[in-house]
DNA sequence: ATCCTCCTATCGAATGACGATAGGAGCATA
DNA sequence: TATGCTCCTATCGTCATTCGATAGGAGGAT
């Protein structure tokens, strides 16, 4: 793939904070450490594209955020899944469905 | 997914051209047409993504290419896969596993 | 002649992931 | 008190890639 210097595929990174983030709150670093554990540690996010995409989508509405307190006495930014965050999920996770397994119908081709 | 005015997953398209000229020869929109047909009508590449694709990938070495016939009697550029594409087509093939993989674990967790 | 389709081509905009870099604050050690 | 380490957030510039728009030539039918 292209992806030359992006461990990522870019597209998915969105899809793969909101899951991670579930029903909890976590602050960015953790994110980060959870997309790694839920991927089985495929996919590690730099802060570079980790904050970034954080604020995108709390721009966008699927995510809130307030400062708190990490568990190593940091003041930290945490994030949850608003509503419409949830929705978002869904509608990437079918996304993701539809194109994964086009993409597995086509390697399989003669 | 950000994927808002692209309906392919930016990175997989070399992967599916790849895939697409199998051992054949094809020119520029009939390898489009068999991206759609082995993608069973889910992506659709556009000629503005499709010929610097082709371009970027002859430039890379994976692919050859020479001036020919298409089959309604028009100047047409056919490409074929060389050597080096067959051992990317690998590499990508292996990529895609990977990376699907992890994400199909992220998205069974709990 | 005119029009439609086929085929290639390129340009500019937008997106998103990354490396590099910055800085503040907690904590331990000396 | 100073040094240094780790944790946490943040932003900037770069790069790669997909897309829409647009262009133009040439075959074939009417």
């Amino acid at each position: 793939m292209g992806r030359n210097q992006t461990n990522l595929v870019q597209g998915t990174l969105d899809l793969l904070i909101l899951k991670a983030i579930g029903d909890g709150e976590f602050h960015g670093l953790g994110i980060g450490r959870r997309v790694e554990q839920i991927t089985r540690g495929t996919f590690k996010v730099r802060p570079g594209s980790l904050f970034p995409a954080l604020h995108r989508m709390e721009e966008a509405g699927w995510l809130a955020s307030f400062w708190g307190d990490s568990e190593n006495h940091r003041r930290a930014r945490y994030y949850r899944r608003t509503r419409e965050g949830e929705r978002q999920l869904g509608v990437e996770t079918e996304q993701w469905t539809t194109i994964s397994r086009a993409i597995a119908s086509a390697l399989k081709a003669n």
